[in-house]
DNA sequence: TATGCTTGTAATATTTATATTACCTTTTAT
DNA sequence: ATAAAAGGTAATATAAATATTACAAGCATA
């Protein structure tokens, strides 16, 4: 019978100290030894030193960007490392370029979920089972989405109306595919603001009209009679499926 | 016309004063109506009687720490908490994000960011109530109701009759969504009001047949005899579910 | 460091939804 | 049958949401 194996090893690398304490506190607790960076140099910088069992990684890092870093850190070892996002589109980045991402939580998140995560990846690993973070999000695969004549190619981040391709700006993009995930469901701004800017922007809320509009502008026949991108008065907007 | 009706109150729990006195000028230059606590005791006794729509919070009180004062307020009110936290000794927050505060800011904060984030919770609160779980994900039960020939679908904001599509503007969508939870079920003007319109408005009983009207104009084939949303004299409205 | 592109902001204009009012029609009770 | 009450309607006023625009700030790139 296998014995406990010694104390695993978890490396925290986020720039924002407080969330840094909340893991340190959390994880400690559970019995692990926990290490931590803030920047993305430093963290694989530790993570070749220490080889800790697992790693926490915030996408969002000075120095050296977080994918950077899992990039680099998975190119000369193999440790699972779970990211940490603060909007739905940065899932994409981390599921679509292979940057072999274990698995990844979304901020706000809670602690007993993370924890829980955590273990899962520790306890895989040691069963030496072959998991990978698709198993969250099996039709992400969708890289293209088809709704009536619109087409959007998230690998290329190509945008298709009636068979000409438009030019749009990532925000834009990411705004339209939001949308185009789920037409006719109407959307409002704030959970727009949420899924496309980040649970941690805050700006005005008019920010998401402009958007809209310069949207608008590049995919609509006629702008101020929009056929695709659908004002729901009172509500927010949403992709006409209707045709 | 009066313009004491959406001011918001903030309450600001803070031992300094310094600190208090830059929160109560900034909001109060916002436009919200500000009150103010030094200590935990005072904070919970202040929230409960003035039920304020955002409870700004530091987390090192005397008499009763932040953390508690969190917890009982979260206990017996839902209410936005934002945490005020020290840079340092920070390990206690993660016990303030798991009493249910909805975000936190640490100091020193940017008074710019921290108004920002004062509305941006506000917002949410806001949107929560004026699209009753839309798109909160949470329960997709009530997502679809299908009363006779009549069918609403929540998430889309629209309404089918006949099996044809209707435009129905918000309100118009929550009065006859409200009838059709209850079919059968006759509802008074008053009611209609409180449910739909709010608490606190007070505005003439006229109001809910004009829309009644504008309702029937859009779902009813002969709005001279109703057979969906139907007039119960002297009462009120119903969705006749006979059919 | 200059340049162009993206994004955010704020002020203003426009559109649409909603409320209100006055008056008309129907129902009810006597 | 008639008055009183309840409800309906349409026109208009008001309020609110959204669109638009211009500009500034940020960023990357040459």
């Amino acid at each position: 019978m296998e014995e406990e194996r010694d104390v695993k090893t978890i490396l925290i690398v986020d720039d924002e100290e407080p969330i840094r304490n909340i893991l340190i506190h959390n994880l400690g607790k559970e019995g692990y030894n926990v290490i931590e960076a803030s920047d993305g140099m430093t963290a694989v910088d530790m993570a070749l030193e220490q080889k800790p069992d697992l790693i926490l990684l915030d996408i969002m890092l000075p120095k050296l960007d977080g994918l950077s870093v899992c990039k680099r850190i998975k190119n000369s070892m193999n440790v699972p490392i779970l990211m940490l996002t603060a909007k739905d589109g940065e899932i994409d980045k981390i599921l679509g370029l292979e940057l072999g991402a274990d698995d990844y939580i979304t901020k706000p998140f809670s602690v007993r979920e993370l924890v829980a995560r955590v273990k899962a990846n520790l306890r895989k690993v040691e069963a030496n089972i072959n998991i990978s973070g698709a198993d969250k999000g099996e039709e992400k695969k969708d890289a293209k989405i088809v709704v009536g004549e619109l087409e959007l190619d998230s690998e290329k981040f190509e945008v298709k109306v009636r068979g000409e391709i438009i030019d749009l700006t990532l925000r834009e993009f990411e705004v339209l595919k939001f949308l185009a995930t789920q037409p006719g469901q109407v959307v409002t701004r704030e959970t727009l603001l949420e899924k496309v800017w980040g649970y941690e922007y805050y700006g005005d809320i008019r920010t998401v009209d402009v958007t809209v509009r310069r949207i608008r502008e590049k995919i609509e026949k006629d702008t101020s009679t929009p056929q695709i991108l659908v004002t729901k008065r009172g509500v927010g907007y949403y992709i006409d499926d209707a045709n």
